[in-house]
DNA sequence: ATCCTGCTTTACGTTAACGTAAACGTCAAG
DNA sequence: CTTGACGTTTACGTTAACGTAAAGCAGGAT
């Protein structure tokens, strides 16, 4: 194995490394960048992606699969790294946070319903399935 | 008051009335028709809405709240009256019990997370408040 | 008879989230 | 030096889920 270098240099990835890592496609990535929901460096034309890139990456999918539009998911994740300095910006995004967590917990209400009647009818079945 | 009819006949609305209802257009619960997730009696041309209808409703909705596309909530509430009738077709319904029943799970855990990590993030806040 | 209200169909428009193709730069390997 | 392998921009295409007219029928009120 060759050594590794001493001093990390903070690693980053490629275009085609991010896609294939998060199973989307090169468009899909500069797709979000075009929305704003990345914003990879550039070294001169090519674009270089952190760490930083990559958890937001993982935050976008995520809410994706939660059904999110990806602008209201950009407002979100934006939240995440927002200079929390100001006392009237943190306010705002505690205002922010609760807002979220009230849709969040809508979804899982209607989530844990739609299993509960999977489970009634997954009942019924078996016992047909028995007659 | 005036008097009900003893006998009730069963119920039935107007697309109007499921419209206003369910807080929707029109259009959507036409929409909602074509691609075969409801199907409304017809008197003449007239359509007529019935108890199933709206139960169906109910359930598209939830499902576009959970961010399923339309015609995968077809094929699930489909499900929920399919004939069960013959022994491979239960067993079959009950697989696909399964297949929805993982891909919900896989939801809750990704809201759960999610609501996890606003938990902390708010945490964050209020002690920089304080600081 | 005519007008209004509610319902209908037909059909084109729109937004979101990419897909897909064209056309071109670049750098290391043959 | 030319050929790939990757990368880039530009731009039109596509699917889903309706929105939005346009145009017409049907029955009750005026």
């Amino acid at each position: 194995m060759a050594s590794r270098t001493v001093l990390e240099r903070e690693q980053t990835w490629t275009i085609a490394q991010i896609a294939e890592e998060f199973a989307i496609t090169h468009r899909a990535v500069r797709h979000y960048e075009e929305l704003g929901l990345i914003s990879p460096e550039r070294r001169g034309t090519i674009r270089v992606y952190h760490r930083r890139d990559r958890t937001r990456l993982a935050l976008i999918l995520r809410g994706k699969r939660l059904g999110f539009p990806l602008e209201e998911i950009r407002t979100i994740i934006d939240l995440y790294d927002a200079p929390r300095g100001r006392r009237s910006q943190l306010e705002y995004v505690l205002a922010q946070i609760d807002e979220r967590r009230a849709d969040l917990e809508a979804r899982r209400r209607d989530l844990d319903e739609a299993l509960a009647e999977l489970d009634t009818f997954e009942a019924r079945c078996r016992a047909d399935l028995k007659a």
